[in-house]
RNA sequence: GCGCCCUUAGCUCAGUUGGAUAGAGCAACAGCCUUCUAAGCUGUGGGUCGGUGGUUCGAAUCCACCAGGGCGCGCCA
């Protein structure tokens, strides 16, 4: 049993066993056979469904398949017993050698334990944070950020060619008042005797941005430029004067400001795309005319929403996309109706760019609120890339953060943080990390600071953490007792793991060997959540095994009258360091070697 | 009014894509340290899986309707 996935590898033999049972079974039945983790010990190990999915393709009873089934089964070397069981199960108990091959594997694998060839080496794309570069990120940012960068690693684990991006939205009215709002923070630093009040009243669309967080801009902007961009004695100047020279120099700083915290935050990205360069490059009257080719766009006037007319309704001519022949509700806007491109139509050629750069499949983590967009964007891919690509969108819940009970308030002024740099010093960057995915990412969550920095199991950070380094500081004292003499911890692979028999060591081990379907299971549902949960559970058979070395001095993991039992035990204890340490790899979660 | 998401133990949430007697943590109670980290472990109690129908060998999971919560709904990005 040199597989690492188990389940995957007795699936195979339930598959044989099954074929010679009954012979030519449709693959569509074939596919639907599973082998998974009996939800309940007494039932075994592992429970198969085949007989039940068999059962109407060979006109017998299911009943009857199983006990062939299990007869055939229990003759492999791997399996101890099969039994068929309630409606057609097949309950499997594996010989204590298959687990052992599970701590093998992990052994010999170490972080890249739970690699699979799934992905196919398939070029993906991920898509997350695209933050405005308005301002530093935020916490509402910082969910998508860690379920993207976890999403990425995790389709990375099964064999996806994975590109992490990011969309930066600097091309429309968002960075035009982020420039207006620099400026005045330029017109500051020149000592401009104008009032806020009395800039924001030139300002179009009002005063954004009044963060502090644009004063150094303005003092770049000063010393780059010195008083060049203002009119006489610091008064603002026409806009064609400096907006474009400001906007540039303001959405350089921000993103170098984003890029730091997203550091912070241990998220690196390889692709920032720019909207603006896009839209220079004509990208978007190109996608338009695509669409345009495929006669999928008319002039036509769109019925209000029913039953929420907007006040200012006015039936107006625009430029549609047919959006309803690929699912959506109505067709959508891509000109305003003064002729000039949406947002929508920009985010088209953009996604078309990344299709075209040869992804056949885009992913993108959005916030909740654009919930509403998913449709009419998933339409757009499939209809301008003709179904070469396709839009996967992971939706993030808003995450409320709490303290003491109580909803931290997000107000600038009240001195409560807002910024997810804040949050990392408080915290932690493991913390956020891991409790960030401890909830599907669909459902609204949380974040409790009290709990993120508890030393205490319902910190589910710090209980992984510590069964890493409770794992960590049993192999450091059994390097200091010199049970690891010869070869070191490399060499414990060769331990006789037979000695692994007790209930607690072969639930661990049960664990291990469940990740690397798990792995898979969590990248096709686009679910890294999931690999949080494994670990928890995994720390928490750990924790059990320990205690019950305090209960039981036999079953301590070193016991120098036993040196064969020892190195098992060490074994033991190595698999679980590399099946934790593969699991926080994917999380991005540092495993610490002690937390005194 | 329409669309999407959500509803599971007192609280916060999992539930392996339809499997067997629905699971964790917190809170409550009772235990375990001369021993590798007690920052841990063990046990007890706690459920009409929002409701009603349907699909089938089998439903917390799929479908329909209903109730409650969240998000969104032409020229904002």
């Amino acid at each position: 049993m040199t597989q690492q996935d188990i389940f995957a590898a007795i699936r195979a033999e339930v598959l044989a066993a099954l074929g010679r049972i009954i012979p030519e079974l449709p693959a569509e039945i074939v596919a639907r056979v599973e082998v998974q983790p009996a939800r309940d010990a007494a039932h075994g190990d592992m429970a198969s469904n085949a007989a039940m999915v068999a059962a109407r393709a060979a006109g017998r009873k299911p009943a009857e398949i199983a006990a062939e089934l299990a007869t055939a089964l229990a003759a492999l070397p791997a399996i101890d017993a099969a039994t068929p069981a309630g409606p057609g199960f097949v309950n499997l108990r594996l010989a204590p050698t298959a687990w052992h091959g599970v701590v093998r594997a992990a052994l010999a694998a170490g972080n890249g334990f739970g690699d699979s060839t799934l992905g196919a080496g398939q070029a993906v794309n991920v898509e997350y944070v695209s933050a405005n570069p308005t301002g530093p990120m935020h916490i509402g940012h910082c969910r998508g950020a860690v379920v993207g960068d976890a999403l990425a690693a995790l389709l990375a684990k099964v064999g996806f060619a994975v590109t992490r991006e990011y969309y930066i939205n600097d091309a429309g009215a968002q960075v035009a008042a982020l420039a207006w709002a620099a400026y005045w923070r330029y017109l500051q630093a020149l000592g401009t005797t104008m009032t806020e009040e009395e800039y924001a009243a030139l300002v179009p669309g009002g005063l954004q941005y009044r963060g502090e967080y644009l004063i150094a801009v303005g003092e770049a902007l000063l010393a780059a430029h010195g008083p060049a961009l203002a009119g006489p004695d610091a008064t603002p100047a026409p806009p064609a004067l400096w907006l474009a020279t400001v906007r540039e120099t303001a959405v350089a700083m921000m993103m170098a400001s984003i890029r730091e915290d997203l550091a912070l935050l241990g998220v690196t990205q390889d692709v920032f795309s720019s909207e603006r360069a896009l839209v220079a490059a004509g990208a978007v009257d190109r996608a338009i005319a695509t669409l345009d080719a495929k006669g999928l766009i008319y002039e036509g006037v769109l019925e209000p929403p029913r039953g929420k007319t907007p006040d200012d309704w006015e039936a107006r001519p625009q430029t549609l996309f047919r959006s309803t022949q690929f699912g959506d509700d109505v067709d959508r806007p891509l000109r305003k109706s003064d002729g000039s491109n949406t947002y929508f139509s920009n985010d088209i050629a953009y996604h078309a760019d990344k299709a075209g750069r040869g992804f056949p499949l885009l992913i993108d983590i959005w916030g909740a609120d654009h919930g509403g967009y998913v449709a009419r964007m998933a339409a757009a891919v499939t209809a301008i890339t003709g179904g070469a690509a396709k839009l996967e969108v992971v939706l993030c819940q808003i995450v409320r953060v709490m303290r003491g009970g109580e909803p931290v308030r997000m107000s600038k002024r009240a001195g409560s943080y807002v910024t997810l740099r804040d949050l990392i010093e408080e915290v932690g960057r493991d913390a956020v990390r891991f409790i960030m995915l401890t909830r599907k990412s669909d459902a609204q969550m949380d974040f409790d600071l009290d709990q993120a920095v508890a030393q205490t199991r319902e910190n589910p950070v710090f209980y992984v953490q510590y069964a890493h380094a409770r794992c960590r500081s049993v192999l450091r004292a059994a390097a200091e007792a010199g049970v690891l003499a010869d070869g070191g911890e490399a060499a414990l692979a060769e331990a006789d793991l037979a000695l692994l028999d007790d209930a607690a060591e072969l639930a661990l081990m049960r664990r291990m060997g469940a990740f690397p379907r798990l792995v898979e299971a969590a990248a096709l549902a686009r679910e890294p959540h999931r690999i949080a949960f494994f670990l928890y559970d995994l720390a928490s058979d750990f924790h059990m095994l320990w205690n019950r070395g305090k209960e039981d001095a036999t079953l301590r993991f070193i016991r120098a009258e036993q040196p064969q039992a020892t190195r098992a035990r060490l074994a033991l204890v190595a698999a679980t360091v590399a099946v934790l340490r593969a699991g926080l790899a994917v999380l991005g979660v540092t495993p610490m070697e002690e937390l005194r």
